[in-house]
DNA sequence: AACGACATAGTTTTT
DNA sequence: CTATGTCGTT
């Protein structure tokens, strides 16, 4: 228990009711969570009493891998998971009570949206992806209980949505919050059940959670049980998504006897990046307060660059990359850029490329969203679950079966008169439907899969499943060149090693399926030497030596969207996030002139750089013309070797 | 059903 | 600029 300060020592050992940490960023709040979870096991609460609840896979991970260092084989019996999946495994164990078998799919955002559209079509009404995405805001906030008085027609589409998604036996991302919430407040039974598994409670990142999260915690934990909740206020940054930091404060309320703790003191940062981020945050007038400290001394001064055009800013930050590499000995992997939003990536890794800089960009498409990977997820899915009518879609049109929206339609009429799933219709479709003969062997290949998912070998049916879907024949002649067959075969190839890894832990179809969709997985950050590069929402809960910010501009960061919506303090604290996650030495930069979607726009410095006005921030060229003058020099230096022939 | 021309919009995105 | 989606043509 050594090398806790006297804060930690008490979050981690304080024994009354429920407990709110606020813990700083850097100050240890991981190490604060599982010593606590360890704690309680070593004073012998049994291991189906606890449950903690992170809101990543990655912060769930890592929470088992130091309870397992910690605790050995025990770990394994901790309820240690998402709140998605928490509710998931609820929802499972109780699925009758929703209407849905424990073989449910979960729908994936894309999903839901087919979902809906296809709610929408029956319902002739107009399904553009503008009314989808209004539609699907407003489903969250009735499905919640969030809307007072509610348009009934909206309510109509809802129930419609709800019906279709029980008869696909599927739910999407809200339901896995809201039906668990539902079936604890009408059934006693359940509630019970659950609340003796959570009579020791921990939820991590609090700050991220929505109301409907903490309506569930509240079904979950009553004012008699053990409600500890770990969070900061000054980086929730997730409002926009429905992410409510007010939470932090109703707990007060809601648990009366709630002991607060704070956690200042920070073990990552210089005293430099520390004052910077301190002083930048003391401009908000939302939030509790409070000061991190640093205990590394001041170290080097937090710089300040101001370029004139964007590509001049890549390329300084490039520069300036390798000249740290070369001169610190620094490690690729211990250098990040951050950024506002994923389009300013592009610039960088123009200029990174060119100056031999290796790097990665975090983001981007996940591996469950690549289109080869939710083609054989559609057949493995149908394979589970016969009913999920938007999987047959998806599958019989990959590879092309000369199936299209005619057929489907008139497939669609004869189910519904015998109140079939797609693929019970096609096994029975009469022959006046056109492509009868090849959608009834589709089927029997369907049900053929089934089989083998159950008899065989988990890699001799894989295999068979894809061999029948002929989806590697549609690859190699769809693709344009060799790379595009290998990159995508490789990638089917990595999901059958998955499934085979986790078939071999004795698990069976559905529950991987389950689980895969419950991973955003943003491909394991393979590339171990190589500069990072993210936008600051992706950098949460990271750290690095060096860390550049660039586009620090009035309508960059802030973004523009934010500034007109009065979102100011939330950009604030985004900016606190990126800060705190640099350890040595941070840069930020701004650009007077940067391209943007092919125009060239003319910025002012971010509000933000104003307020860093403070003796440990270095201005390095606070003239932005000098700067130009500068480039300009480089610039004749460039023509001059180039006329040289170098 | 498939393809290509045209239009349109363009923060952030744990699950 | 460019990624995505819609619409019209074959």
């Amino acid at each position: 228990m050594s090398g806790l300060n006297e804060q930690q020592y008490e979050a981690v050992h304080y024994r009354g009711k429920s407990m709110l940490v606020l813990a700083g960023a850097g100050s240890g709040k991981t190490r604060v969570i599982t010593e606590r979870i360890a704690a309680l096991v070593e004073r012998e609460v049994p291991l189906d009493a606890i449950t903690a609840v992170t809101f990543t896979n990655k912060a769930a991970k890592e929470m088992r891998q130091r309870l397992k260092k910690r605790l050995g084989k025990k770990e394994k019996k901790l309820r240690i998971c998402t709140f998605h999946a928490l509710g998931l495994e609820m929802i499972r164990e109780h699925a009758a009570l929703v209407g849905r078998s424990s073989k449910l799919a979960v729908f994936a955002e894309s999903e839901q949206r087919a979902a809906l559209r296809s709610v929408l079509q029956d319902l002739r009404l107009p399904s553009d992806k503008e009314r989808i995405d209004i539609l699907k805001k407003q489903l969250t906030a009735i499905k919640s209980g969030q809307q007072q008085d509610v348009d009934p027609r909206a309510q109509r589409i809802c129930d419609e949505y709800d019906t279709f998604m029980q008869r696909m036996n599927a739910v999407d991302f809200d339901d896995l919050i809201v039906l668990p919430a539902k079936i604890l407040a009408e059934h006693e039974d359940v509630r019970w059940l659950w609340r003796a598994r959570c009579r020791h409670f921990l939820v991590d990142e609090y700050q991220d959670s929505s109301r409907t999260q903490y309506d569930l915690v509240k079904c979950l934990v009553t004012t008699e049980q053990n409600l500890t909740v770990v969070g900061d206020d000054d980086q929730a940054i997730y409002g926009w998504r429905g992410a409510d930091a007010g939470n932090l404060f109703q707990l007060e309320k809601d648990y009366p006897a709630l002991h607060v703790i704070r956690l200042e003191q920070n073990y990552r940062s210089t005293g430099a990046i520390l004052s910077t981020a301190n002083t930048l945050i003391a401009n908000n007038s939302q939030r509790i307060g409070k000061e991190l400290r640093s205990n590394m001394g001041m170290g080097k001064a937090v710089r300040v660059w101001q370029v004139k055009e964007s590509d001049d800013e890549a390329e300084r930050v490039a520069a300036d990359l390798r000249a740290q590499y070369a001169k610190e000995d620094a490690k690729w992997q211990n250098m990040a850029v951050l950024y506002r939003a994923g389009y300013q990536a592009r610039v960088l890794e123009i200029a990174l490329r060119e100056a031999n800089v290796p790097y990665h960009v975090s983001g981007g498409l996940s591996f469950f969203e690549r289109s080869e990977i939710k083609d054989v997820l559609a057949y493995l899915k149908l394979t589970v679950n016969m009913t999920d009518d938007l999987s047959f879609i998806r599958a019989i049109s990959k590879p092309r079966r000369g199936v299209g929206a005619k057929t489907l339609a008139a497939l669609s009429d004869f189910a519904a008169t015998r109140s079939f799933s797609l693929l019970e219709a096609c096994l029975e479709a009469p022959t006046e439907i056109r492509k009868a003969d090849a959608m009834a062997s589709f089927g029997r290949s369907i049900v053929d899969m089934e089989h083998g998912f159950l008899h065989l070998e988990p890699d001799t049916a894989f295999d068979q499943m894809l061999e029948a879907s002929r989806l590697i024949g549609m690859i190699e002649s769809e693709a344009k060149d060799e790379k595009e067959t290998t990159r995508k075969t490789s990638n089917i190839e990595s999901l059958r090693a998955y499934w085979l890894r986790y078939s071999e832990a004795g698990g069976q179809l559905d529950g991987f399926l389950q689980q895969i969709f419950l991973q955003s997985n943003k491909d394991e950050e393979a590339d171990e030497s190589s500069v990072r590069l993210m936008t600051v929402h992706a950098a949460k809960g990271l750290e690095f030596d060096h860390v550049y910010v660039v586009g620090m501009e009035d309508g960059t960061f802030p973004h523009k969207n934010a500034l007109d919506e009065g979102r100011i303090e939330e950009e604030r604290r985004l900016l606190y996030v990126a800060i705190t996650r640099a350890r040595y030495r941070l840069t930020l930069s701004m650009a007077r002139r940067r391209k943007r979607y092919g125009q060239t726009e003319t910025l002012d410095a971010s509000r933000f750089l104003a307020e860093l006005e403070n003796k440990h921030v270095d201005w390095v060229d606070r003239d932005p013309e000098s700067a130009g003058a500068k480039e300009e020099v480089e610039d004749s230096m460039a023509r001059i070797r180039e006329m040289l022939g170098l």
